[in-house]
DNA sequence: GTCAACGACTAATGCGCTTTAGTGTGTTAC
DNA sequence: GTAACACACTAAAGCGCATTAGTCGTTGAC
């Protein structure tokens, strides 16, 4: 037996007890001219008294959008809720959002193909004013999708800072160039010749600038054992990867793990084979967090301020909801903090 | 400049193109009866090949409900994005959800009445139709609130199963004391007797729960060095809680965390202060996750399926909005699984 | 003193959909 | 042959809000 659920006061609620029309209340609560300040004062108080808030859905449907904000996140399964990023980030996304009193409608697809569908459903239900889009990839169908639907979008992480953004798809990106260019800095400063560099996703668009960027600094300086290879992101990968390099003729002196998942994984391969950190093996981490600090030896980790980065993503979305242009910004340059996991390269190393 | 954006079929565009009138559309796409078979084939053709999708603005206007679910994770910023739990579980949720066409709302608040005031914005906007409540406490004042607002909601994690759940409130619980119980099983089997438990939040009822269940097994075995110390799940309290056992007079041979952060924390200040694991100290996390894989030793950890659980959530909660009674479910025993870093306590220990 | 202009407000319409109350046609019953 | 009825469908109202087009009374200009 339910009991009769409290009643949602409407507008009509509002104009009967001010004793004005609905539209007199409609004009007051949303600074619209047509009131005199006293009935105004009047109808916001009795609005405020009644607890009332406009109905989202009516709203919606007399074209004022639907004050809401779409994040896909396209995983498998199997490689979910590992990362710290996510979480981060939408936390920043929200500060913002919540302070225009937009929701933020969240989905975890399986993959690219689904997350576009839902993308097109929610365009057809209206759901959505705006879409955040993340782990941007390279010949991302995405944009092009939703710039035909005519949704605004934020793509964060990054794409190509090339070419003018169209329509409405703004991009945020981070600066991963400048971000390897310094882990290698680091490393080569202690002494590393032969770095492996033990990446993500091989589509996704950062790991591809992350590699090329990797190689053109080997190149630069003239060091011929470096390389890139990838994974899934998952420690299992990361582990067994990590084993491989080891297990070569010529093992790395340092390792750079795409995420901070991986680097705890590779850290705790080199324990099981004996291979001493950072006396024999340093290691990075590529995204900090509790993880690279809480293990011994602590996690020398790539800092970036996610939550801030979610932030300012979600400001580029209001202003395109806005009807400002979109644009194409990049954001800081993560900072390196080193920690007990690097350290000079081996002497003894051939 | 931007493009003028594709337009969105309306009901009224398959009217038109199938000849009919617009209820005759709306009865044939909804299953209802009023329209032969032959035409409701040819209506849904038309919906078909137009891409139509309903509009939920318009649904929920015409009483249908928003067609969304909401979902809001009261944590300080702080403690985010660390454990697994969450992405886990809302991947979970959303395979159940997605399934009927439901969104998810998700929003990342401070503090309970942060939490609070969501809700009465949400049920005042019509934005959602119903809720998933996690991290319950002791003295919840939500169960409550969402009663009144007549708001259905499953609260899963962990609330007093007992008493008959009121209005459309049910109920998702881990058995956290058949848990606890196999945990000191397990630990009492290798001759531990000195145990402490480094809890979470102590405000929450799950933590009240396992804590109670660890006093009465240590007074059911006769272990009088059995404690528990409550935390804030952050790594950096669970390393500061083990350096303040460890450092004690009679250190406890097994310490048991409230989650994985912490044992991994833990087991990183075992390895700074040189005490050997599992040798000397045996370790156990509640919840595994990748990072007690990834460790060395591995973590003997408590093993539950978390999408598993959400789905289940999930679930219940579609019976609550498709009318179905309010219930109160256990969860099945999360299951022990150990690892390296348990062991037969140390010989020496006093 | 009349007319225009303005300010404060109300009436009416539409958004896209569901639903209730019809309308018209064909079938059956007696 | 007509009343009763089932059936396939249409017309219209309503959900809560924004918005456009009025209405009415007051003021100012000439």
């Amino acid at each position: 037996m339910r009991r009769t659920p409290a009643r949602r006061p409407t507008i009509k609620d509002i104009a009967r007890r001010a004793g004005v029309s609905e539209s007199a209340v409609s004009f007051a609560l949303n600074g619209r001219p047509g009131v005199s300040e006293v009935t105004r004062a009047r109808i916001r108080r009795v609005a405020e008294q009644l607890g009332w808030q406009p109905s989202t859905a009516a709203r919606a449907l007399s074209g004022e959008g639907a004050a809401t904000v779409g994040l896909v996140l396209a995983r498998p399964a199997r490689t979910l809720g590992v990362e710290s990023f996510f979480l981060q980030l939408v936390s920043g996304v929200q500060e913002v959002l919540a302070g225009r009193g937009l929701g933020l409608l969240f989905q975890v697809v399986e993959d690219l193909d689904a997350e576009c569908a839902v993308y097109r459903r929610w365009w057809a239900e209206r759901r959505v004013d705006g879409l955040l889009v993340v782990d941007p990839r390279a010949d991302d169908p995405r944009p092009a999708l939703l710039d035909r639907l005519g949704l605004p979008a934020v793509v964060v992480g990054a794409p190509d800072g090339r070419g003018v953004p169209h329509g409405a798809i703004s991009t945020l990106w981070a600066d991963d160039t400048g971000a390897m260019a310094s882990i290698v800095g680091h490393l080569y400063g202690l002494g590393h010749r032969r770095i492996t560099h033990i990446a993500g996703l091989p589509e996704l668009a950062h790991t591809r600038r992350r590699m090329a960027c990797l190689r053109a600094e080997a190149a630069r300086r003239g060091l011929p054992d470096v390389r890139s290879v990838t994974t899934d992101y998952s420690d299992a990968q990361g582990a067994e990867a990590t084993r491989r390099e080891l297990a070569g003729g010529r093992p790395p002196t340092a390792i750079v793990y795409d995420n901070d998942v991986m680097a705890v994984a590779g850290l705790a391969v080199a324990a099981e084979r004996g291979v001493p950190v950072p006396a024999a093996l340093s290691i990075v981490a590529w995204d900090d967090s509790v993880l690279c600090r809480s293990t011994h030896p602590a996690l020398t980790a790539l800092v970036r301020d996610t939550a801030a980065f979610g932030r300012r993503a979600a400001q580029q979305l209001l202003v395109l909801l806005d009807g400002g242009p979109a644009v194409s910004v990049q954001d800081a340059v993560p900072r390196l903090s080193p920690r007990a996991s690097t350290g000079p390269a081996c002497r003894g190393a051939p």
